[in-house]
DNA sequence: ATAATAGTGTCTTTCAGACATTATGAT
DNA sequence: ATCATAATGTCTGAAAGACACTATTAT
């Protein structure tokens, strides 16, 4: 137990962000292969100590998205946050969990970094791929927490490029949701939420060309009046 | 800054519950005046450092919450976690507050601790009666969550005491809500959630008999189908 | 009988799901 | 022409709001 430990004011603390993107459809999360101890040479989340020098937590966390993915406008909102006294060996500690949504083709990793990596989060999940401290459990309610968030807000909007089409969206939500939605619905739905612009480019390929639609400038997050329904 | 705070790793650390209730249909929050710096003399909510005893932090603020309003199985669920530079004067701190939800009548205040007041949170949120640290925005923060909670789940069913008519349940959702909800649609809705269980007793007075319902053994919060709609 | 509130039933509105039909572009 | 996908429109269903009408108790 370091020293300051016995200062019973104080506790060990950091911020965790669980990184979410889509490979090929399906969500994974961003990884590091902790090099020091504890837990050395586990996966652990792209987190740590919070620079005092920051004003606050989000900045803290902003920073650490910063250094670990190179990108500075990520969609990032806090989760939930864990304290416990034997989460860490070293002592009592606590960590605030953040979830963050980014596309994989707008990243550039910054060289600075231990080079991290993109895990499935289902094999997070199911434990074939273990990580330090608690991380598998903050994944997995990361994990929850994106699930229910996707089924009645635009959350999964965060994970694609400057210009998509409905399909591409569409798969992000059937990929996190587990469950398909029909193309009909899901374009009025888009279509009545306002939330999006028709660029006027289309995506062409086999078939009929798709529109490409991007963000409008809308601050926060939106809420559809009601839960998509599995099945 | 406390000698501690040299330390990179370590931050001031609390718990802080906002406790709400109803008193006389108007919703109230728990304070307690603070009997030392900083803000000697302001109210505060009431929290503070996690004892190191517990194993875990939901346990640490299930024992502030014992300790400040002699209850043991009060409804409470994390909010949010503020951290910042200028939080606390002695340095870089952290709090995780926390939602709890009580039934006055059913409290038995402890002998032990410094008594507590019950403020409108009108009154706090509007500035009328300040706080210490960040805590006017932090009850504005719970304020608002449970407002958003209780559109779509049975949040305010935790201020009701064991036994309850849906008009006094109604008004719980009025008062938190800042809109009226038609009679029929509320019992319609509470019908179909079915959580409630008709006891067979009666609040007689002077009008027709209302039937007394208390809560089903259901774990957690119920989510209703869809949200409750203003005007 | 009257007042106050509870219970029932009908109608409307909103929005998601299902499904059929038409449109468009690449091959 | 065929295929794959987009767009449009119609029908159904769930659940909320509005409102009328009936039921039950105290006074």
């Amino acid at each position: 137990m370091v020293d300051a430990m016995k200062n019973i004011d104080v506790v060990l603390f950091s911020v965790d962000p669980v990184i979410f993107t889509l490979i090929n459809d399906r969500i994974h999360i961003l990884a590091v292969k902790r090099a020091s101890e504890p837990f050395s040479g586990h996966w652990g989340l792209p987190g740590g100590r919070v620079d005092k020098s920051c004003s606050n937590l989000d900045e803290a966390l902003g920073i650490k998205l910063l250094e670990k993915t190179g990108l500075q406008d990520v969609y990032f909102e806090q989760m939930q946050t864990y304290g416990a006294m034997d989460m860490d060996p070293r002592g009592w500690s606590v960590t605030t969990a953040y979830i963050a949504l980014v596309n994989k083709e707008s990243l550039q990793f910054s060289t600075a970094s231990a080079a991290p990596e993109w895990l499935p989060v289902d094999d997070v999940i199911s434990g074939k791929i273990s990580m330090a401290f608690w991380h598998q459990s903050i994944v997995n309610d990361a994990f929850v927490r994106l699930k229910n968030k996707s089924l009645y807000t635009d959350l999964p909007v965060n994970l694609m490029p400057e210009k998509f089409t409905y399909a591409k969206l569409r798969a992000a939500y059937e990929s996190i949701l587990g469950f398909s939605v029909t193309r009909q619905s899901f374009s009025k739905r888009m279509d009545d939420a306002n939330i999006l612009i028709d660029t006027g480019d289309k995506q062409f390929g086999s078939n009929r060309p798709a529109p490409l639609y991007k963000r409008k400038d809308y601050g926060g997050s939106y809420y559809f009046p009601r839960e998509l329904q599995p099945k």
